[in-house]
DNA sequence: ACCGTCGGGACTACCCGTTCCT
DNA sequence: AGGAACGGGTAGTCCCGACGGT
């Protein structure tokens, strides 16, 4: 039971992985089985949907990770503006470590694979609505007003996402830096907006 | 010599068409040829060095044609804020007549493919250069202060990309409406200050 | 256990004819599949390393066949002369029943292919090896000084080759049996001179 | 009309040349358009019947020319053994100077091809045959008796055939060295005992 | 329950020799 | 002569099923 858990986890971190890197067409199963080390006639067992299943447990579980670190960074800063400045320089970071290669562990797979698939499609969306969930919840807590809180939630993640492609294509975080600093300007902006008018 | 033209471009055309709603890897060379109507041996004389320059070429002229697309948009709007609300609006049209499959033609590629090859990682830098390089002008004309408009024109590129991607993840193109909204305030805000500062 | 040989062993037998006829780059591995009946994905697990590791297997194979069907029409013979001559009807025969299309099973590979792979020169030159050494004990048994039977050995299967490529070129297969002939006669008079000179 | 010659003789020079080295099925027209620097359209102006005819042209070429330059090795040898172990030096010089990539231009595309092709089948036949005649021509001269002068000849040619596909496999050129030596020997004996009988 | 071997094809990018039409 | 069209061919990799043995 024990090595079961484990190697499906690693089968499905490895995935991960390899998904944001490369790309969900340009990962192939058996990258993934040499990597974990996992044996071949394992991943039917533990992912009888095959490709698609792992993909999406894959996103899921990368997304849901980094969405804690991302809270966790979050809930540590002074303020809101600082915050999103924060989670510039987290991606900021990760960009630089892989050598531009890791972004956003979700954005490529949902371009390539959500069209064509539910379950990918799925495990995306919950990816993207969870971290708006949280951040909403955030800029509620910061004196952004509740109306306004989701509009600018989905302009912060945006931006971000935005800034995360072009960085890429740049291999430059500058983009990311200015993006966050921006945007972070926006937050205190709304923020001190709504306090003004109550 | 007009038979020439005609191949080469109705690849390029299909190519670009399939690369900006599949991806890199998942369009096959042979989608490509069955689409366009071209013959196989065709394929290796007007493109030498395989998919990758055709992904290149084909990159550079969506990227291309859509900036044409988008300058002529924003040289129609009265102001910046009308600008930016029109190509968010050109966007979500083209999301919607495409099934939510046809968002940029450059990020699926750029985040699958930028980085293992020089000559696609070109094309698409090239593609958001010109993009940016055009908004900025734009930004300039519209009285953001030149020390702001590349920052402001990253944010505002940055913010429709990641729309862009939500939108498609979402199936729904109200965050594309939403944010270029809010990205519109900010450059009139942009604009005020320095007017009001001069 | 059993399919797995099976099937392997069918990919080799039929690889090991068709490169014998045909060569190595005639021989296409769609045409091994075929004839062979076996799917394409069992190719590459087989032989991970792909057409040459067939091809050194195969020559390996049909070359050691080859050689135990040699050493035992050598062994049945009554003496050294009558062995040479003996293998000169083998090929002979195996010439005229293939059309003049099956010669050594190794010499086209090794022309073609052996100067670029070093499987497949290694499993050529093994081939030869072996037959080389079975014929230079041959030779000292029917008393040809220790000192000349590798000289005399190599001399004997490098006109049997030279006879089988001449043979094939001309569709005629007088020249195997008279270069044979002569080799035999040659080999009796190694063999008595030594006798006298004892 | 000179330009056009030219360029016909290039593109058979580069051709013999690689046909020689690679072999026929692994030597593209491309190779050797752009070796001899051919344009492309001209291939088939010079050579209507395609790859076919200019393997059979320049497999008679190649052996056209080896052969005078063996005829001529010949005469100025003093005698018959001589003559042969000269023969058995120029191809051992030809393969060490080649990288063992080099031994007889025919060999290889006559086991490749010839089976498939009457033009090549004729060409290598006519090499094959003109070096005979000239070699059954010189051994009559040097004493063999002209009942034996086609079978030491074709004995001779085989040996030295032979030779030269074990010396590429061994990647040592003394099994040529050997086997022309003991060619040599028997040409002599073939001569002196005619002499004695005579 | 979990893992390994093997079979099964469709598909990939790429290159071939050849011919048409200008 | 020559640029473009033509389509069938290449080796190789894909994801997936199925049965056998722990």
């Amino acid at each position: 039971m024990a090595r079961r858990t484990n190697t499906r986890q690693r089968m499905i971190d490895t995935a991960g992985r390899l998904f944001q890197r490369q790309g969900y067409h340009a990962t192939g199963l058996n990258q993934v089985l040499a990597e974990s080390g996992a044996p071949k006639g394992s991943l039917y067992f533990h992912f009888p949907a095959g490709k698609d299943q792992l993909a999406a447990e894959s996103v899921a579980r990368s997304g849901g990770k980094l969405g804690e670190r991302m809270a966790a960074m979050v809930a540590a800063a002074p303020d809101g503006p600082a915050a999103i400045v924060a989670l510039g320089e987290l991606f900021a970071a990760s960009l630089l470590a892989s050598g531009f290669r890791e972004g956003c562990p979700v954005a490529t797979v949902a371009l390539e694979a959500a069209a064509d698939n539910d379950q990918i499609h799925a495990a995306c969306d919950g990816v993207y609505g969870a971290w708006l969930a949280g951040l909403t919840e955030r800029l509620d807590g910061w004196g952004v007003p509740a109306d306004r809180a989701a509009a600018v939630a989905d302009l912060v993640l945006s931006g971000i996402q935005g800034a995360l492609l072009l960085a890429r294509v740049r291999k430059d975080t500058g983009v990311v830096t200015t993006v966050a600093g921006q945007l972070a300007d926006l937050v205190g902006r709304e923020a001190a907006g709504h306090e003004e008018a109550s």
